[in-house]
DNA sequence: TGAATGATTTACT
DNA sequence: GTAAATCATTCAA
């Protein structure tokens, strides 16, 4: 078992966003989080992280080559957040990952505090851990992550970036939320911590 | 210019 | 189990 980080200031390196984002997404859990907002550090484990693969994968937002004022950070450099509202309500995190012009993505689904606890209790506004960050909106409210994070560059260590955690034992399934997207639903792309109790909800049924 | 909708969360029956 | 909340983005016209 290796010793995570020191300390939470040292950001991973680019080399860890600029690989096949399969590999990102699997490399994602037991990461950590950290983001420095209104002074306050606060910091979650990741836990469960999915792949979007544009232009092929019809669940990305990416899909079919699709390139607007939205999706413009995922043709950019790995390494840097995509940001999106969903529901008019959520706000979504995702790593940009891949080589420059590949439209992929990290979605990060849920995370296990760690770090500034009482501070995502207050911004979320429940008590409970295991509601601060199990689902991908929960989580950018305990973090106090929003747009203004789009396009944002996560190897500066600074605002918002990862740092190495511990990794855990890492199970896969489909995605969540994406039935309309026919045979790429089926595609085991979904990782997460088999053994944490803060993942956002059981795998749907597969066929 | 207008209408439809979503990689969700929460409250309610 | 079902439904409402709530709005930027997208696409059609």
């Amino acid at each position: 078992m290796s010793t995570p980080a020191a300390s939470l200031d040292e950001a991973l390196p680019r080399s860890f966003y600029a690989r096949p984002v399969l590999q990102v997404a699997r490399a994602c859990i037991g990461q950590l989080l950290v983001t420095d907002r209104d002074g306050q550090l606060t910091a979650g484990r990741i836990v469960e992280a999915e792949a979007y693969r544009g232009p092929e994968d019809r669940a990305a937002h990416s899909y079919g080559g699709r390139r607007t004022a939205r999706t413009e950070a995922m043709y950019g450099p790995a390494g840097h957040a995509y940001l999106f509202l969903i529901y008019g309500l959520h706000w979504q995190f995702n790593l940009v990952t891949g080589a420059p012009g590949e439209p992929h993505a990290v979605l990060i689904r849920a995370i296990e505090p760690h770090t500034g606890v009482d501070r995502m209790r207050a911004r979320r506004g429940v008590e409970r851990a295991a509601t601060l960050g199990n689902g991908p909106g929960k989580l950018c409210q305990a973090l106090a992550i929003d747009g203004s994070a789009y396009g944002w560059d996560l190897t500066r260590g600074r605002g918002i970036w990862l740092s190495a955690g511990v990794r855990g034992r890492v199970a896969r399934s489909t995605r969540i939320g994406i039935d309309y997207a026919g045979d790429w639903a089926e595609r085991r792309w979904r990782f997460f911590d088999a053994t944490s109790a803060h993942v956002s909800r059981r795998a749907p049924a597969r066929g």
